[in-house]
DNA sequence: GGCCATTTATTAAGTTATGAATTAATAATA
DNA sequence: TATTATTAATTCATAACTTAATAAATGGCC
């Protein structure tokens, strides 16, 4: 049957989802089909309602090209970010404009079996509330942290399951299928199509928040590793400091960076009696890290010199690790993304510092520093890409011995 | 004409070469074809007298596969592995068998301009020798030292050319297609196609030797970085040692792990006074540093506590760089190999004590350390199979660039 | 202003590759 | 020992895909 053609339409979808805006011959190029059959697929699709014409665009010397399209009501997206405390969830349209108000709620991953099945009621609702049908949705996207395994769609550290894995439970309770990644990788995987790394071969995302995450783009592909735990940066031994890691291990550059170690050394340093505006912004209270980590931030914005000191010796240290990525992996660019990519330009100067100090210029030279312009958004609008990153992908489930059941991921429209 | 047809010959050739003995079923999927187009290929190929068959294999539950494998006197190539000093030329058949006596001689690279000119020669010379007519050469695989671009076929510290690339070049002289790799890059190659890598998808491949190098194979592939320069290992920073290295930084971990080092501080060590057998063995020169070397190591092999305690500290170091490694890219196996491997057995408890002390045990306990078999034979190997990784190919124009302007806020200083 | 090289789009004609059917040969099983 | 399930190899009609020819539309250049 058409069963070739249906797969080919898949990828124009897809191509038109992270592009946006393409020509029959982009299209043509990137889905590595000839410009003929891409022009019969895509009269196909604007026929079945799925692409529309957008009109001609400059020419670069020759006939102009005809731009083509997502209609934005036709598939959705579930997207997901989660981290330790709290859940994000998002459904959005082919441009990744949010359909309704993000819901976010607190979800406590560690030590709570019941989360998985929080997890899973809260989508049904979402997705019931958007009034959204089920095979208008592309997929539900999840980034988490812990330790992920991909393929066994498993998470090793949070949300644990008895027999099926994370992912089939999703899917037999939604009916929707479901894709989780580590939220570093997710958040690379944003950068990657839509932000500061996007079309980038080699790029390197490093995710500052509580700990200190990477996200790995290589020959234009997530980077994931032989078990999928590749990228714990956060624990990458560089110190003599006899600090214990929350890893057990000591020396982790976690010990030296983390917004939690940042926060910890204001806390001693306003004790000793440095004159600074973060005595009395600083609580020191477990229950207010997130404010006291955002205080630290905002004074070292405003000119607090203790503040930027605790920024800078936490950058100079990031600083030393990104030489050893920029030696080991001569990536294109290196992206400062997550929560303390806030601080911004605090950044540059002791980064840059360590770079000088630790790499062969030849090296770091190729090598691009960028700040992320995603923000909050990167790991929400990540869920999304790899929701859509999938589609049109078969999906292989080794169920009992004998029977492989496959299903590709398709909808009552173009099925 | 038979444009597609041609390339899918070539593939099954590749195959070949790299698996030896194949079935059409095997082949079918490694080239990702129809088992149906495979066999007209294959029957194309056999009367052509290029492939022959070799008799049925055992069967595991079906009908006995029909084995194919590469006629011997075909094609061949010319594998050229060079150091800085010393540079060795082999021609080989399509099951890595020399077709004459490895030709070694005595090539300084550093501040030679005619370094290419000889190399040039010394091939023309050893394929005329060898009478074998050039047509039936697949290719000239040459691993060397130094920054090479493999796309640009350009080395930016050694055998610098004006104008034509270093593979144009020869290409030209001989009228034989030239590629180059990195010698690290090379070894990885060999491990990965013919050694304790053979069929991994991720290995990380140490090249001990003057410097520490080291091969990445990523999701089944070299790895090179956006520049060609990736795997730098030699030179993390790792240490507060002060040391001055080569490469103009200090604490770079070639500054306590080369073998160049241990020399040095074995002779420091019979200096001090320490018992050793290596006293009479050392002269200390540095025209002897290579023989030193080995006797360092032989020493060690025969219980030498001097010299055993020398490559240890060593080792240890080795895996705290190890332990980074497998920390960013999460390797299924880590595969020693180089001059120094050559110390066997004595790397093993010292590395593995660095990464029970720096490992995140998740990660340590799946991946896998090895030591290399091929020893000396591995550049030779490589650059033979890096011929034949090339062979067929079909060059693509690079797509166009997306000229989407990303949010990105960049550090003017750094880039 | 007009020619030419480029780039894009469309269609018909021709080529290529595949699935389904078929034959063959084995291991596992009953 | 006969039966069944697997695996392998082959062939051929036809669906799938590409090439080549054609046309249209533009910028750059003389």
């Amino acid at each position: 049957m058409a069963g070739k053609s249906l797969s080919y339409k898949k990828k124009i979808i897809k191509q038109l989802y992270f592009s946006n805006l393409l020509s029959c011959a982009e299209l043509s190029i990137k889905i590595e089909k000839s410009l003929s059959l891409t022009t019969k697929m895509l009269n196909e699709l604007i026929s079945e309602g799925i692409v529309v014409e957008t009109g001609y665009a400059p020419s670069s010397g020759g006939r102009r090209p005809l731009m083509y399209t997502l209609k934005t009501d036709i598939f959705y997206t579930v997207a997901i970010a989660m981290d330790q405390f709290f859940t994000r969830i998002a459904i959005m349209d082919m441009r990744n404009n949010y359909i309704n108000k993000v819901e976010k709620f607190e979800l406590r991953l560690a030590d709570n079996p019941d989360a998985l099945h929080v997890l899973t009621n809260r989508i049904e609702e979402v997705i019931t509330q958007s009034g959204i049908s089920k095979n208008k949705i592309a997929g539900i996207g999840i980034g988490m942290p812990g330790f992920v395994n991909v393929q066994e769609g498993a998470n090793y550290t949070f949300l644990q399951t008895s027999g099926e894995s994370i992912t089939e439970h999703i899917f037999k309770k939604t009916g929707v299928p479901a894709f989780i990644e580590n939220d570093s990788s997710i958040v690379a995987l944003a950068e990657l199509r839509f932000g500061a790394a996007r079309n980038r071969k080699n790029a390197m995302v490093i995710n500052i928040g509580w700990g200190v995450g990477l996200g790995m783009i290589m020959d234009g592909e997530l980077f994931r590793g032989e078990n999928g735990f590749a990228g714990e940066f956060s624990h990458i031994p560089l110190f003599n400091n006899g600090k214990l890691c929350s890893c057990g291990k000591s020396g982790c550059l976690e010990t030296e960076t983390s917004l939690f170690v940042i926060v910890e050394k204001a806390k001693a340093g306003i004790q000793a009696g440095r004159v600074t505006a973060l005595k009395q912004l600083i609580s020191g209270k477990e229950e207010h890290l997130e404010r006291d980590a955002e205080a630290i931030i905002n004074s070292a914005g405003k000119g607090d010199r203790f503040a930027i000191e605790l920024l800078s010796e936490a950058g100079y240290n990031i600083g030393r690790g990104i030489a050893i990525l920029i030696h080991l992996l001569n990536p294109g660019i290196v992206v400062l993304s997550g929560r303390g990519a806030l601080a911004g330009k605090i950044w540059q100067a002791p980064i840059q510092q360590a770079l000088n100090e630790h790499c062969i210029p030849r090296l770091s030279v190729n090598t691009e520093i960028a700040l992320s312009a995603l923000g909050y958004e990167a790991e929400l609008i990540g869920s999304a890409a790899l929701v859509m990153e999938k589609y049109g992908e078969v999906i292989k489930k080794p169920a009992k011995k004998d029977n492989v059941k496959s299903r590709t991921i398709s909808f009552k429209g173009i099925s």
